[in-house]
DNA sequence: ACGCGGTCCGTGAACGTTCACGGGAACGCT
DNA sequence: AGCGTTCCCGTGAACGTTCACGGACCGCGT
């Protein structure tokens, strides 16, 4: 049922044969160079087609190294945040005509590695959110640029898109007190993400409100996971009126659960998510949320590969950065 | 502020001569092939890293032409349909060991020529949701095997995966039906794709309930678009009960503008979407839809282009279809 | 001493394309 | 006629890697 001679690849010599020219005058054909006469253009030209003639990436890349592609690594391209980071990612390769392979680990860690190791030869650098330690993916990224997105390096030969939200959890938790709250929970995720955590209970400090150890719990960072940190939350503290969630994701699960829970949002419970997704406003009530540019989150961090890449001056630290800012819909 | 010097690639010669081997030797302890000694392999691994080596995908792809590389253009990432086709041709591919160069067309059907102008010397085969005419699409993809999502292919130079939706949207009415709706209502895409509202004329037709031409009203295909398509319906035939959207995204910006209407879904309005999207469910009430697989979907594509690309027997035409059936929920 | 198998390593060649260079033909001018 | 210019086209070389082949060396048996 399969051809019985291997079917060699048509190359340009076969297409200069056929139309009784050299190489050189079938690639000026081809690339629309000059030094070329419009008839024997056309013949070259025609002559491809009927041959089905297509240039090999390979050899052209070989000569003349020019095509840069990046890979994008995320660990779940159906949570719409790593959709929107990935989004803005595409976006940002694209005006810079770069090409963007997209990698999903599924939430995997041990993927991280295998995904590098299958990477790296074949893109000129990565831009990925990853959880794993700097040494190991050192290992998988040989000498390759690496953008970490969401997380400062450590390691020079990292760079990385930091993610600042502290002055928008302030922002939050203010708003929270202002209306008055004064027993405010948070719904941390899984794993513990100290920092998100250290952001809110500075600012409840900072506000004036103390906030009981037990109004802390955590989750899997997934709707169902907010629903059960939220439901376990009410249990033993059903005295809590407003939570803080470790993201928008999460959030949506709280508001189901407390919905279930015959509680009124946000009369009877006020929430607030954090990444200020689109899909934020799709739910009802809508849910307010420190936002972040999530689109700009890869376009930076796509900016910078690329500046990583072509040896331009990186961008220095201080521009790696995004800063979160309250969007305040009806969930608070 | 620039080196002064062109900083030329570190090739395999190099390493050869910074560890005192030939090429060969180098190429061996890299690829861990046999035929070579243990300290000599060790002593080239450390020479190679030190020079920050790395092998050039362009060269090895020349000589061994085995990776292949396919291009997914989709109109918009951030609408979770195509999200969720892209995660499934993804997950697909990586099976495979293939590489997934991703493309957003931003919605806008000039950027699919665009794009495959782009695309088609980079990659060995094209999966994508393209909304021109074939012809159009000829051009850019010369002689390259071309996979269209959601549509069933006119020419044989193109493959396509087919969404048959007829059972589906019968049994979505039959529902409503028996449910005592008599006047349905249709939010139609913009632009009016003719097939879906066949489907659901013939299946009010078969369960016999008249349609009041009035009754179908076109909007864009976006949570706004399903908000004002039912705002338009309701405003001339506030009577009609029950509606079904053309996707899910509309039919929840109609379950939105439904409760700024006051009417309670599905007590005074049910809603019936298209496609079974994930996001679905988290929306209140729960969308009820006619869903389709569209992981399936994109890794049927996968399927089907691998096939091509290596020669083997394609799928027969069907085999090449995706049926949808309803999922019942809250909203209907 | 000779052959022989095994282990390790190096040398051309090839993959398919573009770049730099050179050469022929035609044309216009002095 | 001679010369310079312009326009077209072809020939080596190079890009960096792997494959097929061959050869050197060592140890062992006869």
């Amino acid at each position: 049922m399969s051809s019985s001679t291997e079917p060699r690849r048509v190359t340009i010599h076969d297409v200069a044969r056929s139309a009784g020219v050299s190489r050189q005058t079938v690639s000026r054909a081809l690339n629309d160079k000059a030094e070329i006469d419009g008839s024997t253009k056309q013949r070259v030209l025609d002559a491809a087609r009927a041959l089905g003639y297509r240039p090999s990436r390979f050899a052209r890349g070989l000569v003349r190294p020019d095509t840069t592609t990046i890979g994008l690594v995320v660990p779940d391209l159906l949570n719409p945040f790593f959709t929107e980071v990935a989004s803005g990612a595409l976006e940002a390769a694209r005006a810079r005509g770069r090409h963007v392979v997209v990698y999903d680990t599924t939430d995997d860690p041990a993927q991280e590695l295998a995904t590098l190791e299958v990477i790296g030869s074949q893109v000129d650098a990565v831009v990925g959110y990853f959880t794993r330690p700097e040494d190991d993916l050192d290992r998988g990224t040989a000498g390759i640029p690496v953008v970490l997105i969401g997380r400062e390096p450590r390691t020079p030969r990292f760079s990385g898109i930091a993610i600042d939200g502290e002055e928008g959890v302030r922002e939050a938790v203010a708003h929270l007190v202002s209306r008055g709250h004064r027993r405010i929970g948070m719904l941390d995720g899984q794993p513990e993400a100290t920092v998100r955590r250290q952001w809110f209970l500075r600012a409840a400090a900072e506000c004036g409100v103390r906030v009981h150890p037990g109004w802390v719990t955590a989750g899997a960072q997934t709707v169902d996971g907010g629903g059960s940190a939220l439901a376990t939350l009410l249990a033993a503290h059903p005295d809590v009126t407003a939570v803080f969630a470790f993201n928008d994701v999460m959030a949506i699960g709280a508001l189901r659960e407390a919905r279930r829970f015959g509680l009124r949002v946000p009369a009877d419970l006020a929430v607030i998510g954090f990444d200020g997704l689109a899909l934020g406003t799709l739910v009802d009530p809508e849910l307010s949320s420190v936002a972040i540019d999530t689109r700009a989150l890869g376009a930076l961090a796509v900016e910078q590969v690329e500046r990583l890449v072509t040896g331009a001056t990186p961008l220095p630290p201080g521009e790696l950065v995004v800063r979160a800012a309250l969007h305040l819909r009806e969930s608070a």
